[in-house]
DNA sequence: GTAGGGTTAG
């Protein structure tokens, strides 16, 4: 009797529409009293309740006094701790459940392989992936669709194409899922083939096929095929959900394509941040950091509100611009809404203001900042070495080992930037070494376009020279382009035509590097070689050559 | 007898 009276309470309670926390915390503690077990139907509503508002405490509770436990009981505990990205403890109620008499069902698995790889752990993924073949839903739509996700976004396409493959008749998530795939690895045409596969085979995409397919084009080479795809989801009228337009609005941004972008935009009745976001950060990449700090100011006006991956942006394009005055106006929104002591915020900030002219706004930002990580060192390294105080950097680096952090390849990038600014060979060597022995970072381009412009402009092109030799294949042309430059300097013609065939062999279409060469040459008095070059740059177009207008023969 | 659950943009 009591008990059917607490259900037709509850019953009442859960299906009003608006629930709030104390009303359902207020439920749950008056049926605890009364000693009560909680129908497992129930339970799981009132977990998901408690996930949705954030309570995991509570979620939790509930859970444990629930002794009759079905799948979706289960399910709704390691859902609730998944999507708080409670990794340990999601993992550690999925394992107690594989102990338990309910086994897990697809859904369970789709919720774990997420997990697995939101949080990068391809080991898991893996065993995963087998329990899921021995649970025998190794065709299971729900399942598969989720192994081809989690593997697209852990890098493995091969392995989720493999999964792919092994259905026979792929549902239309699946395929979007093997599409979308494609597009996180970048592999647009492999996108693009498989949904003309899936066209032929008579499944109609929707709009998660053409979000996967647009998320794949990022190279400002492919505007025509980004065009072709806009086109179609304007024939499907696919372009008015505001997924698909949004991704057309950040393809358009990626491939630099700012007109296209912004018309994109106006057709958008209620743009949200990421859109905004993407349109902002669209101008920064193609250079108008002017017109991003514009858009900021106008969504911020029109009442919209940025978060800390906007802010940093918009700090960046300031300093772009070397605008403090914008830069400290966002300062202000930044510690008016409480983000000041944000780490990407505050690296910003460090990064701003010394571009900007005020190196002692930064260093005080930097001293203020409440939890300092690696990367508010980077900014601070980086600016001192642009001020050219290397010995302050060199402290900063000291300062960043005694709080127990670990330098990454940004900071030694800094350092080494630093003493190439300063000309402090051996300091630089010192760095050089110690990056790869002591902290084992693999050396990147960039350090060694440092290394070789310190040792080069030291004149030292010998152990430039050896050092671009032993950096791993295939070597950036910017590498060698930075030595080309330092023959320049020390007009050594020898060893300028050594790394000129090590250059043109891997970028012949770089005109830059010919005037360089061809400068060396004609400096050199090898006029024939010099024009000869010259007419190699030239290549048909009517172009006054920089450089060698005051040696013309 | 009831239920949710696999794929979307910076």
């Amino acid at each position: 009797m009591r008990c059917s009276t607490q259900l037709q309470v509850l019953v009442f309670q859960l299906s009003k529409s608006r629930q709030t926390l104390p009303n359902i915390k207020q439920l749950h503690a008056f049926i605890a009293k009364t000693h009560l077990s909680i129908d497992p139907f129930y339970a799981t509503r009132l977990i998901r309740f408690y996930a949705l508002n954030n309570d995991l405490e509570s979620a939790r509770h509930l859970f444990d006094e629930t002794p009759h436990r079905t799948v979706y009981v289960w399910n709704s505990i390691i859902r609730a701790y998944a999507q708080a990205n409670k990794f340990h403890d999601a993992m550690w109620l999925f394992n107690a459940m594989r102990g338990s008499e309910t086994m897990p069902d697809n859904f369970t698995f789709a919720c774990v392989l997420r997990l697995c790889c939101e949080n990068f752990v391809v080991g898991g993924l893996r065993g995963v992936h087998g329990s899921v073949v021995v649970a025998g839903l190794g065709w299971d739509y729900v399942c598969c669709s989720a192994l081809v996700n989690a593997y697209a976004r852990v890098g493995m396409i091969g392995d989720a194409r493999r999964v792919f493959s092994g259905v026979r008749e792929p549902d239309l998530v699946l395929w979007n899922s093997v599409v979308s795939g494609y597009g996180i690895c970048g592999k647009w045409e492999e996108g693009l083939e498989l949904f003309s596969v899936m066209r032929i085979r008579g499944i109609r995409p929707d709009g998660y096929t053409l979000v996967g397919i647009i998320t794949g084009l990022g190279d400002p080479g492919l505007v025509r095929i980004g065009q072709g795809i806009h086109g179609f989801c304007l024939k499907c009228s696919l372009d008015c959900s505001p997924h698909v337009s949004s991704a057309i609005l950040s393809m358009y941004s990626r491939l630099m394509c700012m007109d296209s972008a912004c018309r994109v935009f106006d057709t958008l009745c209620q743009p949200d941040l990421v859109t905004w976001s993407s349109l902002i950060t669209g101008f920064s990449q193609c250079g108008d950091n002017k017109m991003a700090l514009v858009f900021f100011r106008n969504m911020i006006m029109e009442g919209g509100k940025a978060d800390p991956i906007l802010i940093a942006c918009a700090l960046a394009a300031s300093a772009q611009v070397a605008m403090v005055g914008a830069g400290s106006e966002i300062h202000g929104y930044a510690i008016r809404h409480d983000y000041a002591s944000d780490v990407m915020v505050s690296a910003a900030l460090i990064d701003m203001y010394p571009k900007c002219g005020f190196l002692g706004l930064g260093i005080q930002v930097f001293r203020y900042t409440p939890r300092r990580n690696v990367v508010s060192f980077n900014s601070i390294i980086s600016s001192l070495g642009l001020y050219g105080l290397p010995s302050e950097a060199f402290d900063m680096f000291g300062e960043l080992l005694g709080e127990g952090l670990k330098p990454d390849e940004y900071t030694f990038s800094a350092l080494l930037c630093s003493c190439s600014h300063a000309g402090l060979v051996n300091d630089g060597r010192r760095f050089f070494t110690r990056m790869t022995d002591e902290f084992s970072i693999i050396a990147k381009t960039d350090h060694y376009v440092h290394m070789v412009k310190l040792l080069g402009m030291a004149g030292e092109l010998e152990e430039a020279y050896n050092l671009v030799q032993s950096a791993p294949e295939p070597v950036d042309p910017e590498i060698w382009g930075a030595l080309l430059s330092c023959c320049d300097v020390h007009k050594n013609t020898e060893m300028a035509d050594n790394v000129a065939q090590r250059l043109f062999g891997i970028e012949p279409g770089k005109d830059t590097y010919r005037v360089m060469l061809s400068n060396i040459y004609a400096s050199d008095g090898r006029w024939d070689d010099a024009k000869q070059l010259r007419d190699n740059v030239i290549g048909g177009r009517q172009k006054k050559m920089p450089g060698l207008s005051w040696t013309e023969v």
